[in-house]
DNA sequence: AAGCCCCAAA
């Protein structure tokens, strides 16, 4: 007699509630009476449990078992046992499986290797080794290509090793030929970074099916290896395999990577073609696909053609708004998903606080914030990570430090993030203090650390502990020394004044230096009043960088400075001539939770006038202290007295005369602006914060300018 | 009978 399985006693058995299972008693109070599920029907229903995650579901039926004494018949139950062992593995409960795995008088290899993917599903690949050796000495049991194509799976970054003698064992035993061992192995050697092997297994082994091409491509991709994934696409192509959704996902990022939106369209277009419908994944990296190439309207229309949301399409459309620098839309899809009654996950939270982070939006980031500890996302690193960088870039170094400390789960990221967090705030012994206790914790650097403390070591005039850490600390961590690197040399030793050395060291080291670089030591010519030099260096960089705004403006201060007016105006030509057009200065703060955006030379404002005597009352005052309007950086074609007209309408002066208008006596001011302060501005807001008593933190788009009683963080160097 | 490979959003 076998019990019933309609969809009514299923529904019956879910609804019982958790406890009444993992207490015997109650499942004899609830299910007592129910009939005994035939054999297959329990195998069934145990399978249905595993693939569709369902702990519950399966609990219900492993006590049925019990209950109804099917587990203690000996000969037949080692298959039913499997399928609980494979249930429980399959839901993240290895330990449970392996409870009942130790329990069993007889064991076979399903056994094994069920307990085996628990193991791997919670990442102790240590324990599937030790079972896959146990396996031999307790059993006498030899792998067959289910086994060895889950060690090989455990055989994880690093571990190539252990990769390679699994592949010793596949081709002794001829497993390789398995179409599974075979994925696995290019899989495996991939995850080591071993590219080369893979290689050697997809062309040594034959057969390749579409997951083989699948794997081989995530690797190369994983590893940087676009055109060698492009070959492989074109083997897919030339051998008219069919395509299955992991292969659009894969050359959807591989059409991200190479920004080539034609080719991403013509894959668009084979996806419309082949599949009648697709997953989340599917939509979600086409999304992604068109907003790394830039085309942001394209993602949209993907977006809004979706017949069906999820989180994840919520979270991809919002990060392509934030990598095309539209930060705004990226908040507010972030309360039009709310409105949809989607739940943000911690990858949404990233996103948002990153953009709220770009935007320097502190109100809404520490709602954000609020918000993230609620939802549970306090352990979460992305979250963390954002909220460091959410902090730092709102000019509040402090709470990022408090994130950071506070964080359970930290990787390279959030170390990065502070470390660069503090630089920006020209922090420079704060973030040494975090590098040497991130050394102390053994976290390996990378090469993006070592910009954040070289960098460091530039804010401290540390100029041979510099070298030291390119030349010889990341040499032995292996890291290779970039371009990003070498630049910050150069400033390092702009810096410290070693003009001739700067200079020195970029003649003399090999490498494709970029306009950062020039403008480096340009600006420190410009600081330290070298026209000479700074003459010989701007040929060079207008010569390599005609279109570079940045040059122009920095060399038209230099001549400026060094009353050259006839330099001044060869700049102003050149820059006609060249059709090169400054971008108007534009600064905001954010009072009560309003973000204020003032553009210099503000003509509209409502509060116009109310806010040029506020500026004139302060220049009033700060000239008492010796303040002296530099015109010098006003072009010289503009009338004397125009110029200190022109001076006291840069944008930041607009937005810290409103702050003090509209903010308590001693509050802080915040203000973020999207081009360099220029000196004037730098040195007129010093004085105002002496007369004012008031912090006032500057963002540019170079770094933070903390000004206080008088004097600014940056030691009047930027 | 039961078990294995490829999977996004910072």
């Amino acid at each position: 007699m076998r019990a019933a399985t309609t969809p009514s006693r299923i529904r019956a058995l879910l609804n019982l509630k958790a406890t009444s299972i993992s207490n015997p008693n109650n499942i004899n109070n609830n299910i007592v009476s129910l009939q005994p599920f035939s054999f297959e029907d329990s195998i069934h229903h145990l399978k249905n449990a595993a693939d569709t995650k369902n702990l519950i579901f399966g609990k219900t039926i492993h006590a049925h078992l019990i209950t109804s004494n099917q587990l203690s018949q000996e000969d037949d139950n080692v298959v039913l046992v499997n399928s609980l062992i494979n249930f429980y593995s399959k839901c993240g409960q290895a330990r449970v499986a392996h409870n009942l795995f130790d329990e069993m008088p007889k064991r076979n290899i399903v056994s094994w290797s069920s307990l085996m993917m628990g193991f791997l599903q919670i990442g102790c690949g240590f324990k599937v080794f030790e079972l896959f050796r146990d396996m031999g000495l307790v059993d006498g049991i030899r792998p067959n290509e289910y086994i060895l194509s889950t060690v090989l799976s455990a055989c994880c970054k690093g571990m190539v090793f252990e990769g390679q003698q699994c592949h010793c064992v596949g081709l002794k035993t001829g497993l390789v030929f398995y179409q599974y061992v075979k994925n696995a192995l290019v899989r495996m050697y991939s995850m080591c970074s071993d590219l080369g092997g893979a290689m050697g297994v997809l062309y040594s082994v034959p057969g390749s099916d579409i997951v083989t091409y699948n794997s081989i491509i995530s690797g190369l991709l994983d590893h940087g290896c676009v055109n060698e994934a492009l070959d492989v696409l074109n083997r897919i192509v030339v051998e008219y395999k069919a395509w299955d959704e992991v292969t659009y996902l894969n050359v959807f990022a591989l059409c991200a990577r190479l920004k080539d939106t034609n080719m991403g369209m013509q894959v668009h277009s084979h996806l419309v073609k082949n599949s009648e419908e697709f997953g989340f994944y599917v939509t979600s990296s086409l999304i992604d696909m068109y907003g790394k190439c830039g085309k942001i309207s394209y993602a949209r229309r993907v977006f809004d053609s979706l017949d069906t949301r999820n989180v994840g399409s919520w979270t991809t459309i919002m990060a392509a708004y934030l990598q095309n620098d539209c930060f705004e839309e990226t908040l507010s899809l972030f309360l039009d998903m709310e409105l949809e009654d989607v739940v943000p996950n911690d990858y949404t939270f990233a996103v948002v606080l990153n953009a709220s982070a770009s935007l320097s939006a502190l109100g809404y980031g520490t709602s954000l914030h609020a918000y993230t500890e609620k939802s549970g996302f306090k352990g979460h690193v992305i979250v963390g990570n954002a909220l460091i960088n959410m902090y730092s870039k709102a000019g509040f170094a402090g709470h990022a430090n408090k994130v950071f400390t506070e964080m359970i789960n930290r990787d390279i990221i959030s170390w990065n993030s502070i470390i660069s967090g503090y630089c920006h705030h020209g922090l420079g012994k704060e973030a040494l203090s975090v590098f040497n206790d991130m050394l102390a914790a053994e976290v390996k650097p990378n090469n993006i650390t070592f910009i954040g403390v070289l960098s460091a070591c530039g804010h401290l005039g540390r100029v041979q502990e510099g070298f030291y850490y390119l030349q010889q600390l990341m040499i032995q961590i292996g890291i290779k020394p970039g371009l990003e690197h070498y630049t910050c040399i150069v400033g390092l030793l702009s810096k410290a004044g070693l003009l001739n050395e700067a200079e020195n060291f970029m003649r003399t080291t090999p490498v494709d230096w970029d306009v950062v670089a020039w403008r480096t030591l340009l600006n420190a010519c410009h600081v330290h009043r070298n026209y000479d030099l700074g003459k010989q260096v701007a040929k060079i960089v207008l010569q390599m960088y005609p279109d570079d705004v940045g040059t122009y403006t920095l060399l038209s201060n230099m001549h400026a400075k060094a009353k050259r007016w006839d330099g001044v105006a060869d700049i102003r030509k050149l820059m006609r001539e060249r059709n090169i057009k400054k971008e108007p200065g534009l600064s905001w703060t954010e009072i009560r939770n309003n973000t204020c955006v003032f553009v210099s030379d503000d003509k509209s404002h409502p509060e116009l006038k109310q806010i040029h005597e506020k500026i004139k009352d302060l220049l009033n005052r700060i000239t008492l202290l010796g303040y002296v309007p530099d015109i010098a950086t006003v072009f010289h074609d503009v009338e004397a007295e125009q110029k200190e007209e022109y001076l006291s309408y840069h944008s930041e002066k607009l937005a810290i005369a409103y702050a003090l208008m509209k903010t308590p006596p001693g509050a802080p001011i915040r203000v973020i602006k999207n081009l360099r302060m220029c000196n004037d501005c730098h040195s007129a807001i010093k004085l105002i914060s002496k007369v004012t008593n008031r912090l006032i933190i500057v963002r540019d788009v170079n770094r933070f300018h903390s000004f206080q009683d008088g004097s600014c963080s940056c030691q009047d160097y930027w």
